[in-house]
DNA sequence: AGCCGGATTGTTACATGATAACCTCTCCCT
DNA sequence: AGGGAGAGGTTATCATGTAACAATCCGGCT
């Protein structure tokens, strides 16, 4: 039904920004429809603020812009819509940088892996089926059941490592 | 030169854990004479207590048993030996629990998986080479360079599904 | 219309995790 | 002796994440 990354390289280097979040976003938006979930204010900013760069931001991050736009200026105001927004695929929490990020994918299967720009702090989804499937053998070997993983790799971009080699 | 894992699965289940430990901490410590480094007796201690269990510890929780036992009381005492461990390879940061596990293959070449029993709370640091090579195909075809992942899968061990089943 | 109950959003207060900055001591080298 | 690096101790502070409670919104039902 829902299959995997239609494009094999997102994210790094230019592109329409604007349509890659106007996409995304309306794709979430029939996502939560389809689910019968309220895409409320508050979250559907929240969402839209995490799709404004491919960046992953902290929950305080978040909640600075929403208290100068007119939400609450407390922490569970942020960190309650970033709840939702991952709960239900509409965003990921990247781990290794206590942040969270805007799902990319809203609505497909997936299972994410993120490529972390050390650099300039891009953070990608990458298609991590294969990832997973070798995640799911090595665990299977253990008499492990994997329920959830976190894959996130730190490194270098393209763009990044090009720049670094010119220097 | 060095390689990975001899048994393919550790910590799960019943095993002579004092021979884990010791066997753990000495080779530990050989690994610590040949690279020229100085495990004092915070930093030993420290991995003494990470290694009394299968599980991750957070940093106050170390912080805690050093203070009982004559070291410093103050955050920094403890985040400085598990910093030390940590990059040396003598134990591992899992971002997923805020905590850190001794590593049960120092001086091995790994690229650590960890499988984390939500019930138990057990961590077992399995072989990740195949994840790892798989996590690197996916990156290079996004054209990213992987230096450092962090793979963690949260799910069941064979234990605690056993008893989830019988109930 | 009027009422109810659950979901949502706001609040205060607090728990937990992590660092910055500074001082002293010891060991080793000149 | 003098001096610098490394280690470990301190105080103070910052960053991240929750618990618990109050007000409000909203859909469904009399
Ligand atoms: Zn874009
Ligand atoms: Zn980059
Ligand atoms: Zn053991
Ligand atoms: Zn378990």
């Amino acid at each position: 039904m829902t299959r995997e990354a239609e494009q094999p390289q997102p994210a790094f280097g230019a592109h329409d920004h604007a349509h890659c979040t106007a996409d995304t976003l309306a794709r979430a938006e029939a996502e939560a429809v389809r689910l019968g979930l309220r895409l409320t204010p508050v979250r559907r900013r929240v969402l839209e603020i995490l799709l404004e760069q491919h960046r992953a931001m902290g929950a305080y991050e978040v909640l600075d812009r929403l208290a100068a736009e007119g939400f609450g200026h407390q922490p569970p105001v942020a960190y309650r819509a970033l709840d939702f927004l991952v709960d239900n695929g509409f965003a990921h929490r990247v781990r290794r940088l206590n942040a969270f990020a805007a799902c990319m994918h809203p609505g497909e299967t997936h299972a994410p892996v993120f490529l972390i720009c050390r650099s300039c702090n891009v953070v990608a989804e990458a298609a991590g089926q294969p990832v997973r499937s070798a995640l799911d053998a090595a665990a299977a070997a253990a008499g492990f059941t994997v329920e959830r993983a976190n894959i996130e790799a730190l490194g270098l971009c393209p763009e990044c490592k090009a720049r670094e080699l010119a220097s």
